[in-house]
DNA sequence: GCGAAGTCAAGAGCGGTGCTCTCGAAATTG
DNA sequence: CAATTTCGAGAGCACCGCTCTTGACTTCGC
């Protein structure tokens, strides 16, 4: 029961964990579909076939990366928010989504594996969905403070219906406080921060709003303002 | 110099049309990462090598395919807008942002050959940039005829700097008279609509805004508000 | 302490991929 | 009709993910 018990249960960790670092070298050097299991090995100095008895296919290996990604970009937001805990909600605002950004920036073949196009047929397994709501839950929860603490915006249009239904249900998971307007306004801000980092990465901003640093910086203060966050 | 000159030549424009029909049957079915030449040309009853004279590269095909795409989804717009053109400005931005999910729904893999992470090693080919700007330009055609007939908001935060000379080079290509603050909302709109979009697509909505028509209907009333768009 | 059970790396091999090159037939051009 | 260009076919290269078998090694139960 010792944290590292028999020598071959600590080398297979250590295996496991070289294999990923690989794994990961080479996704941020010719992206997701030039990662290859073979030249992983290669570069491990093992055997093709060996791989297999640490991950049962290409398909496991990225989803374990898939995993590392969502929870690397949710512990640098937690971080982020935690850092600026003592300068307002706005300031918590700005540095989580600055620190969404900023990760993407440095890993972008890391945040097209969880943010862009799937890559093999669909199948989200199920062990990712639960790392990858640890970054929004970071801007719901300056959502709800902000809402506890009477700093959110009223008015506008109200959400009726199914959608109602819908916040309602996101509320449920950890902001009792926040209205369904602001949870409406908020999902729209996070699929708005994943399209311009998107559209940074993957070059659409091509001779337009490039280099996006204060278009990116412009919205995040606009959305800021669209919550209703103070100052 | 007829339309159709020699028979080899309609043969070979006939057979170029083959190859992409079949070629977007298969993206349809698999995805991008499971377009293959091979499969394409034994589909088509020929052997694998003789397809090159037709596609020097799987890249170029589907570039040929991202080209096509752009253009697809650029003329559904502006048939959208065609159609509502004397019913408001509310009425064409709605009609607009509806026809660009509408089609990505339909087709998810060429929605995602476009707008999600590039396929091979980054590389956006020349001929590829035309196209993509035919969509936004939609957009900022319904903004620039606002703000001709003062239909557009005023207020709000002013971007400076940098940021104002990117805004103005946008306007300059279309839109002389819409100001760099609404020029900045619709840049904003626009790639929150592909975040939307893409959230939808991709699964990030799975269990909460699932299904997502009634969230998009409101953000897309929303942004029209934010644009100032009469009703 | 020893044998059984389990685990491991290695190798060969299967069917698939993108792509290149050569060759002979066909169509176009002069 | 002859020369040139264009084309499909075939063989082949290097790579891929993945499977199966083999033999050596480690761990565990007795």
């Amino acid at each position: 029961m010792n944290a590292s018990r028999t020598a071959r249960e600590r080398a297979r960790a250590e295996l496991t964990r070289e294999i990923k670092e690989e794994a990961r070298r080479q996704l941020a050097a010719s992206g997701a579909p030039g990662l290859s299991l073979r030249a992983v090995s290669r570069e491990l100095g093992m055997v093709s076939s060996a791989l297999y008895r640490y991950f049962p296919s290409r398909d496991e290996l990225l989803t374990a990366l898939i995993v590392d990604a969502y929870d690397a970009v949710g512990e640098r937001a937690e971080k982020a928010d935690r850092d600026a805990a003592g300068d307002g909600f706005r300031a918590r605002w700005r540095a989580v989504c600055h620190a969404l950004r900023d990760w993407a920036v440095e890993h972008p073949h890391e945040y097209a594996l969880i943010y862009g196009s799937p890559v093999p047929g669909y199948s989200a397994p199920e062990d990712t969905i639960g790392p990858a709501t640890r970054f929004p839950f970071v801007l719901i929860g300056i959502a709800q403070d902000a809402a506890v603490a009477g700093g959110l915006a009223a008015g506008g249009p109200v959400p009726t219906g199914r959608l109602a239904g819908q916040l309602q249900g996101i509320s449920d998971a950890g902001a009792p406080d926040v209205p369904a307007t602001a949870m409406a306004r908020l999902a729209a801000h996070w699929s708005q921060l994943t399209g311009m980092i998107g559209f940074e990465l993957f070059g659409q901003f091509a001779n337009t709003l490039d280099p996006a640093d204060d278009f990116f910086a412009f919205s995040v203060d606009r959305m800021a303002d669209d919550l209703g966050l103070p100052a």
